[in-house]
DNA sequence: AATACGTGGAG
DNA sequence: TCTCCAAGTAT
């Protein structure tokens, strides 16, 4: 039922060159760097949600070199509210690696890419056919769901099994000719027309090949992951905050969630926040005040954070030289990594 | 192989 | 309000 593998590309590339996205901020200029960056943040995120932090990230790190030198502080803060802050921190750790091992610059090579924190085989295929027009096959989001539909794949995408299948699929759709469109024409495809809810299929160039199409299972495929009920946790966070104004921030641990982001002293349990606020800070606490709870979805669990307000009387430095302890003016919380709710919480005006 | 890892948009 | 999930990778 599946048409010739050169069909299904020629009518994709057409139909790009008359409907594909050209004025994208990493396409101008499309450099190595812009087109890494970009990829990395594009992962598991929407466009619109990255043109922002992508403008401001390249203005202030405009180059890899750059981003090298960068204090790790700098990067978090430019990657604050984009989630899954392992990638900053694997960018940056990639971006050392390279000025040591490749010259300051990305390796031009599958292998070396993939080995790079950070970089999987999609991610190092669209860096390869982006920034060098190397025929290499990408499996993101677009492509799956693309592929699952056309060939009428069945089975969750996040499964090895079905994502073996795909990618040999990838492979075999490659076409020899222009691997830099054939990449970013299958992303809009999918992000444009063949979207997950109520694709554009009249206007769809492949409608008669696609097996979802005719056997009228479009809203079914692809199939949907198999859904899990989420855990929910508590902690009670405090906002301490001393005469000057300055608020207490924590410094997460380096794994787990928001890892290597300042965030505020947080405990499960109410009376160990406290109990801890008194020593740390040996000074007076007034009476704490709680805030609102507020809840926080993740991708594994909701957080009901119960923030609890305290003022620290006298100018508290109590804080010994831990280093994931600091005093923070409101003023600096922006060169900060800060995780988005937290950010959130801060600037609100205090009650 | 299954789970950890964020956030906000969309329906 | 609630569910699903968007240009995935690491362990």
């Amino acid at each position: 039922m599946t048409a010739p593998t050169t069909e299904f590309a020629a009518r994709l590339l057409a139909w790009y060159d008359r409907h594909g996205r050209f004025d994208l901020p990493w396409q101008h200029p499309r450099t190595p760097y812009r087109v890494w960056l970009s990829e990395i943040m594009l992962q598991q995120t929407q466009v619109a949600v990255v043109i922002p932090y992508f403008q401001r990230f390249v203005t202030a790190l405009p180059d890899l070199p750059a981003l090298a030198h960068a204090p790790q502080d700098q990067v978090l803060a430019l990657w604050s509210g984009l989630g899954y802050y392992a990638r900053a921190r694997n960018l940056h750790a990639t971006a050392q690696h390279c000025m040591t091992h490749h010259g300051g610059a990305l390796p031009r090579d599958l292998a070396a890419l993939q080995a790079l924190p950070g970089i999987g085989r999609s991610t190092a295929g669209a860096i390869l056919s982006q920034a060098w027009n190397e025929p290499v096959p990408i499996l993101d989001g677009n492509v799956k769901r693309v592929l699952c539909r056309v060939f009428g794949i069945e089975g969750w995408p996040g499964t090895p099994a079905v994502e073996k299948q795909l990618w040999a699929l990838a492979e075999r759709l490659l076409p020899q000719t222009r691997p830099a469109d054939w990449t970013q024409a299958q992303m809009d495809f999918g992000a444009t027309l063949c979207t997950r809810a109520r694709p554009a299929c009249p206007r769809c160039p492949l409608q008669d090949m696609c097996v979802a199409y005719r056997s009228n299972r479009i809203a079914t495929l692809p199939t949907p992951r198999p859904s899990k009920a989420l855990p929910v946790r508590d902690t009670w966070m405090l906002i301490i905050e001393d005469n000057a104004g300055r608020i207490l921030l924590w410094r997460r641990p380096p794994t787990g969630v928001w890892a290597g982001l300042w965030s505020l002293p947080e405990h499960a349990e109410p009376a160990q926040a406290q109990t801890w606020a008194k020593r740390q800070l040996a000074t007076d606490l007034a009476t704490a005040r709680a805030l609102p709870p507020l809840e926080h979805q993740f991708s594994h669990f909701r957080l009901r954070i119960h923030p609890q307000r305290l003022a620290c009387n006298g100018m508290a430095s109590a804080i010994g030289d831990n280093p994931d302890l600091r005093w923070t003016p409101r003023d600096e919380l922006p060169a900060l990594g800060l995780p988005a709710p937290i950010r959130k919480l801060l600037q609100e005006p205090m009650p």
